[in-house]
DNA sequence: CCACTATGAATGAACGTTCATTTATAGATT
DNA sequence: AATCTATAAATGAACGTTCATTCATAGTGG
């Protein structure tokens, strides 16, 4: 016997496993608590709902993400060597690392972001994780621009481009790996990046 | 009683509609036929089976949308008028158009590439749909990279990098319409062109 | 009169959820 | 240490619902 959030986490991880092999509509309960290695009726037992299982995966797929991001983007006082180049260069590295890019990972993301539009759950959940990636990309970008003298660039267009960008790449790797590799989808980002801020990037 | 054809194009408009208000997980034979108009067996005397009305719904919606691009970038003799910029300007305008990015279209799109890694079938009309795309716009940078004698520019890497842009910034418009408007959107992806290519767009 | 189109009740499979029952754990009592 | 008790975790058969599909029947046009 394990605890609840021991069970929670193993059964969000198998919820993962299972949309991203099987797609979001072919995901039951059966297929997941099977995944888990456990019985028909304990997924309803620590999360009441499938609609909340699903609801608390993407929460759990989000958070990570976010965390990831903050962690790049959030300035602390301790680290002195810390550039506003190094962040940039941080910011791409993680957004197109190994541990972003897996199949796995996207194959979720996009599953919910394809539900959205009738979900407002899912939209909620993924809009505000939206909005908090756009506020720090958003301040990078001013703070490069201040520091870096740029002329004419505006830091939200710039950020909503990048993003907007990030995103298509995702879908890219996603849907034809064959055709766009990770190393050759970072080279793009790179490019828009060092079109934006070319003192910054080398 | 109606034609074949007529029935057909009538149930995958309802089911354009359905999935686009109640998602592709929601969206059911009783739902279509209903919004159609028609009784529940129709559908399976014109498709044979649900997963066949679906495929054939994404076919639909990805050829319409590729014969609209092909019909800019196929060069033809008669439009003598016809220039390398105005056809780059008819690209961002159709690609950001009202036809184009109007929700139900674009909830479509996004539904099935949810559900592509999990569906051989999608997955393959999705990514040849993309195969043309990039196809038709690599050659048109090549051309434009040309005929601007722009150095240092990689065709399949800007067309690479232009429509994974467009891609992010249709989702952006249907996951979080009030953060980006389409005419924002369409400053963004302008923004990108023009530093690409600064002597074709004004 | 025949071939085709259309209907919607019927069918059976699959699904999420429930709950009586079993199993495991920790603290209290002897 | 051993036993008992209380609480929570875990199971999976059973239930009611929903779904895609079928098909007997009816309608329609040539």
């Amino acid at each position: 016997m394990r605890s609840r959030s021991e069970r929670r986490l193993q059964l969000i991880d198998a919820t993962i496993r299972c949309i991203a092999q099987h797609g979001l509509s072919a995901t039951t309960m059966q297929l997941v608590t099977r995944e888990a290695g456990l019985s028909l009726g304990i997924a309803n037992l620590h999360f009441q709902s499938k609609e909340n299982l699903l609801a608390e995966t993407l929460r759990h797929v989000t958070r990570e993400y976010n965390d990831g991001l903050l962690a790049i983007l959030t300035p602390e006082s301790g680290r002195s060597e810390e550039t506003l180049a190094s962040s940039l260069e941080s910011l791409l590295d993680f957004q197109l690392s190994h541990g972003v890019t897996q199949r796995q990972k996207m194959a979720v993301w996009f599953a919910y972001y394809g539900e959205a539009s009738a979900r407002p759950i899912y939209q909620k959940i993924c809009s505000s994780s939206d909005r908090l990636s756009m506020q720090k990309v958003e301040e990078l970008f001013a703070a490069i621009i201040h520091e870096g003298q740029y002329q004419e660039r505006d830091p939200r267009q710039l950020a909503t481009g990048y993003l907007a960008l990030i995103d298509g790449l995702w879908l890219s790797l996603l849907v034809a790996p064959r055709v766009l590799s990770k190393a050759r989808g970072k080279d793009v980002a790179r490019a828009y990046l060092q079109q934006a801020f070319p003192r910054h990037l080398s």
